[in-house]
DNA sequence: CCAGCCTAAGTTAGCGTTGTCATATAATCT
DNA sequence: AGATTATATGACAACGCTAACTTAGGCTGG
């Protein structure tokens, strides 16, 4: 049988409460007598129920990750990062995949809250913006934190990197590299990042002095079919662009994929950036020019920030990065 | 303050056992009487606490999902096959991240089964050859089953493709476009699948009568970084494979990079084959000829297995398939 | 020198379910 | 008709912890 707090306390010779005591670390408890249980905890390689403590104290020791994004690489990562810190925190972490467009997206949520008493929750985008959702967590008065949200607000904490600035800091870059027509595929509908990534696209554009031309945006779901389809188009122009910009990396691989199939030689024919730094940015040929999103250490810091606790909500910025790769160089002609 | 079963039961006007009746399906209860209780409970959108069931009860309506895989693709879609089986089923997944070689993975395993009193777990590879884990988990009576083992045994149920068959279709395959010179990366040593790809690649290679070359076989680790190396190392050979098989997509997309890095035309210059059939497969250039592996549906299959509670070992095998697409075709020169 | 406070424990009552046993009525069998 | 069995429900303990309260000694300060 497994051994309960009972069996402890017999063995260190004090009462269940002391035992508790020295679990969760609370004082009142003298040296000789923490040894003397954290002996016997060792001994019977005791181990708490977690149901136990949920049903009997404030807290369920308990997160939840809730995330609704096509790309594996991001998800895995975002996991990657929250679960680290879990793990410092002798926290458990429940992963909910969930549809950010569902209508039963509350009933989820709410029966997730009532069913485990979670003890926080840490939304990845687009779930930060399923306002409906964050109403309910509000509701019920369960802290969260998101992780690359649309807007910020003063209800709750988040952790981001500067998408606008970042898409800025791309488009500048292929400008300085002499490309003047430049295609952009914006991300998916559902993300907020996709309108601030298309805004730093036009606001580098703009202090360059070159016209923003309708035309050389297309719009794409984050996926690698809507690359695809955006670069056929693009590229079918009677006058295309020399670069394109996709707002993901599996979309700048879906222009990839086009571009190879016409026969053009990359970055001669055309340069081609992407947004995110996955694995596959480095594994695809050329290996891609991209902006290195921060994604593990969000979630890590989100995580973080959740354990904190602070009564008001905290807005962390991480800093992005350029990576330059061989999918990108000056226009063949000018 | 959130309802609890007992404010159901008064809604409904009966006990609260019977509440509980109702909630678990349980026979004996009258259709008028299971009528109300729904009512009452939809009405107060009821949701009973997880951890009060558990310590109650003998069920704790959760499952565990252990894994160790450096590949996101492959663990994104194994988590989504087990997690709709267990959504249908009603029953939170909690997923474990775990080092397959640690020290420490016993403990963790029987940490995780202490504290959380999962009613079943389901183990991916290579975890699934972790034998002081499997061991732990007998030892605690909990039932588990076996996504992809290295060898099946009596001791539980699992769910597999035949590694040793697709490998061989693979190779044979390569064969009848007229290779005859085809290297072969091996995968991580700690998968057991590495080595049975490997025995069908020799077991094709044998039945068309072609001499097994060690020096066309090099190891692997399933990335993308020990992919390029093996390639490296293969196309510097004064006899180069024509045609390089990698056991896991990562690995060849590792070999394209650095076949392009060379200037081969693909597939004129080489053909290569991946293995898995992740998303990566057909976003690289040339898109890759790979072995599905119906990843998800195996997923699915082991989180079935483990709810239809078989009191001995079944051993379910899906099949798997061919992918053509454009990176291999007959050899340039013979 | 004793009221008041700090420290270091212990006692006991839940937390919200399910399991077990008891009870009552209806249906079936001999 | 009486005995047995199937169906339907309830009462209450128990699961293994934590919260809140209680106890008791030792120390401090006026």
């Amino acid at each position: 049988m497994r051994p309960t707090i009972k069996d402890v306390s017999a063995l260190a010779q004090v009462s269940i409460k002391t035992v508790s005591r020295v679990l969760n670390k609370e004082r009142y408890v003298s040296e000789e007598v923490r040894t003397r249980v954290e002996k016997a905890v060792a001994e019977l390689s005791f181990k708490p129920s977690a149901a136990a403590r949920t049903l009997a104290g404030r807290r369920s020791h308990q997160v939840a990750l809730i995330y609704d994004n096509h790309s594996p690489h991001y998800i895995h990562q975002i996991q990657t990062g929250v679960w680290a810190r879990c793990i410092e925190e002798g926290v458990r972490l429940l992963a909910q995949p969930s549809d950010a467009a569902s209508p039963h997206l509350v009933d989820e949520v709410g029966a997730l809250i009532d069913q485990t008493q979670v003890d926080g929750v840490i939304l990845s985008s687009p779930m930060t913006d399923a306002l409906e959702a964050l109403d309910e967590l509000e509701r019920r008065g369960i802290p969260y934190v998101r992780i690359s949200p649309g807007t910020e607000h003063g209800r709750s904490s988040s952790v981001s990197m500067d998408d606008v600035q970042a898409a800025d800091d791309m488009t500048s870059h292929l400008i300085a590299l002499g490309h003047r027509r430049i295609g952009f595929i914006v991300g998916h509908p559902n993300h907020t990042a996709s309108d601030q990534r298309l805004f730093g696209y036009r606001r580098a554009l703009d202090r360059a002095n070159i016209d923003f031309e309708p035309k050389y945006v297309r719009p794409g779901l984050f996926d690698f079919a809507s690359g695809e389809a955006a670069a056929d188009i693009l590229l079918d122009l009677p006058q295309p662009p020399t670069a394109i910009f996709a707002s993901n990396d599996d979309m700048a691989a879906g222009v990839l994929t086009v571009a190879h199939r016409r026969g053009l030689s990359m970055p001669r024919d055309l340069s081609v950036a992407g947004f995110d730094d996955t694995a596959l940015a480095s594994q695809l040929w050329p290996p891609l020019t991209t902006v290195r999103q921060p994604t593990r250490d969000l979630a890590y810091a989100a995580a973080a920030l959740l354990f904190e606790g602070q009564a008001k909500a905290v807005h962390r910025r991480l800093p992005h990065e350029l990576v330059l790769r061989a999918s990108t160089s000056a226009p063949q002609s000018r």
